[in-house]
DNA sequence: CACCATATGTTTATCGGACGAACAAATCCG
DNA sequence: CGGATTTGTTCGTCCGATAAACATATGGTG
């Protein structure tokens, strides 16, 4: 089959399926399933466990359960759980490292190309950094294919599945194609990257995702978040937010992540904290942004815009005064901010990350501050805002799981081959 | 069956079922879709077109239809249509006032009950004044109660089928239950609300829905200018603003209410649009709701609270400079409160109803205005700020389409009863 | 008017896939 | 060692969609 952007962006859409359902879509749904439950089950799950969680019977869940063996989706432990009576059960888990996908982020100053496998697993990732800001796409495509050669040779040569390729962009995509619709940043104007990629002849044939790259980042935290609390991701519901040079946002509904019409959702970077405020490069006044962006708070804190993080954190932990108020600002408006989405989405918790990840420690009590006098449902629902937990890596790692995610939603593309 | 309240709000939920797919789910599924492509579309399709539109067998397609009609929930009609060589087929439309819901809204100085049929007709409804607030939900029940038996025994009488019963209250429900988490107004505390109803012996083995009233009124808005533009109402997409005491709101994303995790979002009402604004009720400064709350409007316009909106109308007719300065107020901070909505959600369509539905011809121009300069995908798309059509209608009307949606999402519930 | 082309709706046989029950396998317990 | 218990597989059954043939009802054309 040619090569397929099902999807741009994001992990299964709701399926409000109006397409009709024939008798094999059944299957597919069932299968994606027991997919689903043994990638995300806390711990390695039994057939049986699988049949009794699901309502499916034994025999139809091992049928479903040897189809993705076969798909080197997942696999069979060793039985050497003892647990009571009975004869015990295989578990079974994803593979490791026999089926991959690659993850792509473009940044202004770095390419990032990384590997991670079905579980979850980062196999292997490689940094180059750059100046891409108004850079030529075809210059960018030839970094990423020189960057991810090797790692794709090595993979296959150790007779790894390859399920597909996602790519983290910073800008708006264009939903459903993989064309990256504007990239302020890159100044990029339309510019069609996945074709461009897909006809390099090592990666033919394969499934593409292409995302912005705040979501792509909400979607490999919802991911961590769930894994790490044993859980699955199924009722997470967060808005992330995503600091960069500008602010980006994302929200994750119910481990969904909430594209819009467009795909052009999460523009809290541009909600308005304060009508009389400084005028922003988006043309209105007082956006979030110009009070929480990274030089906002350089700029308040009378830092030099090339200063490092580093420098920041230094001035806050000596007490600094400027730069104690900078991210007091900061937080003071971001808790406007976050408060205004959360009495819009009902959501209880907010992940922070980005270049803001790392000032969390110093915003989190005024974010939370503002949290609970201004979000009317504070006084029922108790709120969190939390660190991101992926750093810089969450790009690349949300990237692939994109394609993961297309896997889980319907694995049947991914069966045939052996 | 025993009293059901499936969901307390909204329509059919996304699907994105974890639930295992047995057999009886395919059929299910199918049904919901004839069912759906019989309702919403622009003219009464026949069995060939259904089947060619859904991609199932005309075989299958005449299976579900002929359990459908056997449920009465559609007809045919004479096949009158001559459109070109071939047997004609036999269009299929909803039945008209013999499958119908019934409505339920409690205001606070009034209680309206209708009763629609499955094809959106309103067939009756009627109201009683009267003053609710710190009011007894007992003797609120009383009132419905006393409303609709006669509704309902006229509707009986004529042989129609009674699809269940929604309830639109000005307060925050309990997701999933029968009951009122918190209604300000009304000044009730988890009151359930439909279990005092399903009580009553004329009431019993129904069908239940709950909602509060501005996603109730969203639904019925989505519905309204679905039929309207003779389009099914998937894809629709916008923000509804109910303007009453205070400022209440809710999404519809791709045709489905956005209900948040507990039930509560779209508290846009409560958006800060100025942090140096005056406090609000919530405890927070700078609320919507003290910019172009009804209350917030009438004090700047220099009118007495107790003044009717037509006395607000004349007032700016007259050019009078208070109102006039009160509106464009009320304007503008609804264009930066419905600006960070939009930006956040990516929608392109906003619905202004309730008390400001009246105002829309006022407001309009001075709500743009803001979102133009503030949207940040205001130049790619453009943005419609619209009328409700349904003024206070719209509140009845979706109550009974809670449950006209449920019937859509799964018929077969209704389908055993002749 | 006969006859064919065209489109709709129904009938029939077929097939895919889940289900239930029975059975073999592997453990624990007494 | 034999019963109890749980797991995984095998086999017949049933439900529901599909495909193909057929009956039905038009329009067009010689």
């Amino acid at each position: 089959m040619p090569n397929r952007v099902d999807r741009a962006a994001g992990p299964a859409r709701p399926t409000t399926a109006r397409t009709a359902v024939r008798q094999a879509s059944l299957r597919e749904h069932n299968l994606s399933l027991v997919l689903r439950a043994v990638l995300e089950s806390p711990q390695p799950p039994t057939r049986a466990r699988i049949s009794a969680d699901l309502g499916l019977t034994r025999a139809t869940v091992s049928g479903l359960v040897d189809l993705l063996i076969e798909a080197q989706l997942i696999e069979e432990l060793a039985p050497v759980v003892v647990r009571g009576a009975g004869r015990p059960g295989v578990p079974l888990t994803a593979t490791t490292a026999r089926a991959v996908a690659i993850g792509v982020e473009v940044q202004v100053d770095q390419i990032t190309v990384g590997i991670t496998d079905i579980g979850g697993r980062s196999i292997v990732d490689q940094t180059v950094a750059g100046n891409f800001r108004h850079s030529d796409p075809a210059a960018v495509v030839e970094v990423v294919h020189n960057l991810a050669t090797p790692l794709l040779d090595n993979v296959r040569h150790k007779g790894a599945r390859l399920l597909g390729a996602g790519f983290s962009v910073p800008g708006l995509i264009r939903r459903g194609s993989g064309e990256v619709r504007f990239a302020p940043n890159l100044h990029w104007d339309s510019v069609d990257l996945i074709r461009m990629i897909a006809d390099r002849p090592q990666w033919n044939d394969l499934h593409y995702c292409l995302g912005n790259d705040a979501d792509v980042s909400a979607v490999a935290e919802s991911w961590a978040r769930a894994t790490a609390r044993g859980r699955p991701t199924t009722s997470e519901s967060f808005i992330y937010l995503s600091g960069g040079v500008g602010i980006g946002g994302s929200m994750i509904i119910q481990g969904q992540l909430l594209e819009g019409q467009h795909g052009w959702s999460g523009e809290i970077g541009h909600m308005c904290v304060d009508p009389a405020g400084p005028p922003c490069t988006c043309g209105a006044r007082g956006c979030l942004e110009q009070f929480a962006g990274r030089d906002a708070i350089f700029r308040a804190a009378g830092l030099d815009l090339t200063d490092e993080l580093p420098a920041l954190i230094a001035a806050l932990e000596a007490g600094d005064p400027a730069a104690r108020t900078a991210i007091d600002n900061a937080a003071s408006t971001l808790g406007i901010a976050l408060a205004n989405a959360i009495n819009l989405l009902d959501v209880d918790r907010v992940v922070i990350g980005g270049f803001l990840e790392v000032l969390h420690p110093y915003l989190r009590r005024g974010i939370e501050r503002e949290l609970f006098t201004r979000v009317v449902a504070s006084r029922w629902s108790p709120l969190l805002v939390e660190a991101g937990q992926l750093g810089g890596r969450a790009s690349v790692t949300g990237a692939a799981r994109l394609v993961i995610d297309q896997v889980i939603a319907d694995p049947t593309g991914w069966l045939s081959a052996s």
